[in-house]
DNA sequence: CGTAAAGTTGAATTCTTTCAAACACGGTGG
DNA sequence: CCACCGTGTTTGAAAGAATTCAACTTTACG
């Protein structure tokens, strides 16, 4: 389950090693890793990479899956984060080792790579240094756009732009197929991302289904009405693209 | 109203320069800045330093004052983000350009460090990029714990959240004296900051001040009951606190 | 096929908003 | 010095959005 790997065959094939930090470390390192450096780990669907108060050792890169960020406050109270996609990190940053501030759970089977020493890394390396920072402004931005869209919109709003935003990211990825997008989470992880009731969740997909902008089936979603969607909570997606051109610029085209 | 300086003559007497990027960038070059690198920028209470939609061209670290950082969406919609405070930056971070994603106005007299070239800088000491890393994770964080916070909150755990959230992050910098802090902040700033109207967040107010948890008196936040504040929300504070010990450890103490 | 988990629906309640009006305060000018 | 004005705060009553509780239906899975 988590195990020393090779870094040129399985960073060759890889669909993420022209972005983020990978894009950094393969540009500089080429295939001269120690295999110390970096480690593969598995996580089944339903299992947890690590849990809210736990010892983090590492940075974790997402190669395929889907983490769930969670935490657990009252008993019966559960607050969950954005969702980390393919290619996106998660577990230390900039620390030598930290408590997890929330639990880690893949909804979907997921394969991590694992850099144990991120941070000394980054200490002879400041180009990756930097794109480490880029990342963490990225994530900074996100985070104050679901802030802003939760503390001002209603639900519907809400809905409308967790799918945009999902889809924008898993599509900047090449996740997508065409208009749909894999799909794992449940009525109540959505109420419990956005601050609203199971029930009222339920309600309001069915409004928006009815209305034709989406279905979801099976675990996938389709979005039907792209333009609708973007009307209702384009403000709140248009900063973040903007961030993620600025700070991975080249990125996005070099796949 | 925005002119070159000495390093070492404003730096000195500077109550930041243990902390945050300013730590970093006076240990390592000392005395020796170029003029052109660290620009001094004064911003009076009420006005702007940009606004949104500006081609931004520096980072600012904010020596002293109060800054507010707002969106406009749909005319009479106001979206208000946590507060810049003394000794924390806005502006470009990793990017060589960017547009501001939200117009940042002063509260009180500002008086910033603009730093015109901080890429250049962090491409040759990765120390720095890490520490910009280090301020963005805790940004991060911070916008996590406010989405936390309004997304599964009512009213009077929000305005509690907000009210800690601040005094914490004014006492790391020596800021409060004693239980009391500045407090420029309208009914209508924390009711956009939270999600909530004006109206209602006058009315909690009421309750949270006839329960003797703080007075507001004259632009400034006295805290009464500590205890009461942080057993109704220190939930959301802990993980703040734990990151900036991460992330800045020694700062903190060197002061 | 049967059980557990997830989704759906209705009715009553609660929290928050909306609209409207009144009040307090600080600054300005006569 | 006081009247006036604007901005920000306070209060009330009605309307609206989302929650709660409870029951029921559907789907997933061993």
């Amino acid at each position: 389950m988590n195990y020393h790997i090779k870094l040129a065959s399985f960073c060759s094939t890889c669909p993420n090693r022209r972005f983020g930090l990978c894009q950094i470390l393969l540009e500089q390192i080429s295939n001269q890793w120690h295999p110390q450096t970096l480690q593969r780990v598995l996580v089944k669907a339903k299992q947890h990479l690590f849990r809210q108060g736990n010892q983090l050792d590492g940075t974790f890169i997402l190669r395929e899956g889907w983490i769930q960020l969670y935490r657990i406050t009252e008993p019966g109270k559960r607050e969950v984060f954005p969702s980390i996609l393919p290619g996106e990190i998660l577990g230390l940053y900039v620390e030598d080792q930290a408590t997890a501030a929330y639990s880690a759970k893949a909804l979907q089977d997921s394969v991590f790579c694992k850099i144990p020493n991120l941070v000394s890394l980054c200490g002879t390396n400041s180009k990756l240094a930097l794109r480490l920072a880029g990342l963490c402004e990225f994530d900074n931005l996100k985070a104050e756009m679901y802030l802003a869209n939760v503390a001002h919109c209603d639900a519907k709003e809400r809905v409308a732009f967790l799918i945009l935003e999902l889809y924008r990211r898993l599509e900047l990825r090449g996740l997508n197929k065409g208009f749909t997008i894999p799909f794992p989470l449940m009525q109540a992880d959505i109420a419990d991302m956005l601050g609203l009731t199971t029930v009222h969740v339920n309600r309001t997909l069915a409004v928006l289904k009815a209305e034709g902008l989406f279905v979801i089936q099976k675990h996938e979603l389709t979005i039907l009405d792209f333009q609708a969607l973007y009307s209702l909570v384009g403000e709140y997606l248009e900063p973040i693209n903007e961030c993620y051109r600025n700070c991975m610029n080249d990125c996005r085209y070099m796949i």
